[in-house]
This record gives structure tokens, C-alpha cells and sequence, in this order.
DNA sequence: TCCATAACTTAGCCTCGGCTAAGATACTCG
DNA sequence: CGAGTATCTTAGCCGAGGCTAAGTTATGGA
């Protein structure tokens, strides 16, 4: 019998390249966005978003919270006032509602297909930097849906 | 009225570490995964994987692919054999079978929850690194439930 | 056979995001 | 009103994962 239907398994070249550029465009993006919606969020519910709380929120050094807060200032997105906390400006800020919108959204699409709560905190923290506007519309489309015949 | 159940929004401080750090590593693995899936893929459908077609693939330098191929074989996970192509170790193809896995799985879920086929593998190539073992039961516990209703 | 060229490596550079150890500074409380 | 302490910064380090430019080297086609 002749070769059916060539298998095309792998992608073109370029389409291939192009979805792990953007993957990892996303990977740089994540650390930024995780340090703003923390700022927010503490900003929010504390009052105050001290470089210390990060740190241990974070998991991680103090001298590592001044420097990657020193390239979010170079980026326009976190102001500081010393032993008085973190600040965002507008940047920020809209970096910051946009982060917690996806962050939601994805934690909601996760319960919703039945995970249990802890672990779908635990795993939205990465895979909120990975989901396309597309997929998170898709995401809050398939919530829509099981709400209405609910 | 009383204050009602304190509004528990921030998570402890360690468990809230604990997550950044579960990202972080899957971060640090995702480069291996993706570098050692490829591999396979190329290795079943072209017949070798050489470094080359890596490099446009991965969309990289040919230098990046030395420079990460050594890192990939100081881990044990793959072996080269200059102008002949890469190879997996056991290892290596251990990893590569738990990725592809992964990837198809997670391919498989965002299309049955009505994402286009060309986003799914975009998104897919991203996320697939950040769904806990447990996620992806429940993908596809989703997805058979699904398959026996229709 | 041999040599042009494709495949690969090396050298040297960069940024990001981590770390520890040590120093400076400003709040706070006695 | 100090001084002790928590907070923050600085210095110096590291590895991963990128890059370009300039070599090498093995293969295969004339
Ligand atoms: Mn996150
Ligand atoms: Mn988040
Ligand atoms: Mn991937
Ligand atoms: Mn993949």
C-alpha cells in the first residue's frame, strides 16, 4: 500500500521558533509581573509593601529583592521611598490589574474542571504567565458556560 | 456589624515562598525539557537531530545549541557525536517521553475546552512546564469524562 | 581525489536573577 | 535622646541562557 498521508508532526521551522521565542519572552516577563502583583496585593491588604515582606514572600534574599526592584524602577514600573516601602506607578499598576485578572481567572478555570484550591494556587502562579489572551478567553468562556447551565 | 471571617487573601508567607520556588525550578527545567523533546522528535521523524536544525527550531544561535547541548550533557541527559548528530541518554529519553506526554496532553485538554488548534500548540509549549502531575490528572480525568458523555 | 561549504566550536561578551557577607541607615522604644 | 535593631544597600560572586564574530573540521559533489 503507498505512504498515506505524509504524518506532518512537526511544525515548520519558523512557527516552531516563534512559539519558544514567545515562551520565553513570557518567562522573562514572569518576574516582573510577580513582584508588582505582590506589591499590589500588599499595598492592598497590609497597607504597606515593604522590601522584607517581599523577600520572605518571594522566597527569596533581601539583596535579591533591591536588585530585581532596582531593575523594575529602571523599567518605569515600582517606585521606592526608603523605610517607608515600594510604590507602583501607573505602569505598575496596570501591570499589576492585569496580572491579578489572569491570575483569578486562571485559578477559577482550575477549580472549575475540579482540581482542589491549594493546588490550583500553587500551579496558576506559573501558568498564569504562559496563557495567551486567547486561551484566557477561552478559559473565561468555558466558566461562563457551566455557570449558565448550572 | 461585627467583622466578619477575616478576609484570608494573602496565603502565609512560606507557603507563598514555597510556590515561587516550585516556579522557579520548573523555570530552570523547562529549557531541558524542551531542548531533549526536540531531540526525540527530530530523532523519530527525520531519522537525526542534528544541531543545526536545533538551533533554527529553537530559534537560537548555532553557539547557544553548543553552549546548551554541553550543559544537557554534563547533566547526563544527552550525547553527541560531532557531524553526526545528538543522541538521548536513557535518561535523556526518559525525559523526553514524560514531556511529550506532557505536551500532548496538554494539547489535547485546551482543544476539548475549544481552543483553535494553532494557539493550543503555542500556548501548550509554555504551560506544559508549570502543571503539577496532579493538573494534569485532572486534564485528563476532564478529558475522559467528556469523551464517555458524547 | 580534493576542496568548497555546511556544520560545528571557540572566544568573548551580555543580562537576569539568584546567593552570602558585610556595611550603612533610619525607626523606635526605653 | 540615644542606642539597639530591623531594614535596606553594597560588594562580589555564580550559573543559565542568550548573542556575534571568528575560527575549525568533516562531508560530499564535481
Ligand atoms: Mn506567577
Ligand atoms: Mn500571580
Ligand atoms: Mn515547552
Ligand atoms: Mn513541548
Amino acid at each position: 500500500m503507498p505512504k498515506s498521508t505524509t504524518s506532518r508532526l512537526l511544525p515548520p521551522a519558523d512557527d516552531h521558533a516563534a512559539r519558544f521565542l514567545r515562551q520565553r519572552e513570557a518567562d522573562r516577563a514572569a518576574v516582573a509581573e510577580d513582584y508588582v502583583e505582590l506589591i499590589a496585593d500588599l499595598l492592598r491588604e497590609e497597607g504597606e509593601a515593604r522590601a522584607v515582606d517581599l523577600a520572605r514572600r518571594m522566597g527569596v534574599s533581601q539583596a535579591t529583592v533591591t536588585a530585581t526592584v532596582a531593575r523594575l524602577q529602571r523599567a518605569g514600573l515600582v517606585e521606592t521611598k526608603p523605610y517607608r516601602g515600594l510604590f507602583l506607578t501607573r505602569a505598575g499598576d496596570a501591570m499589576a490589574e492585569a496580572a491579578k485578572r489572569r491570575h483569578d481567572l486562571m485559578v477559577r478555570f482550575l477549580l472549575a474542571v475540579g482540581l482542589d484550591r491549594e493546588t490550583a494556587e500553587a500551579d496558576a502562579e506559573g501558568l498564569e504567565h504562559h496563557a495567551s489572551e486567547r486561551t484566557l478567553a477561552t478559559f473565561a468562556r468555558f466558566l461562563a458556560e457551566q455557570e449558565s447551565k448550572a
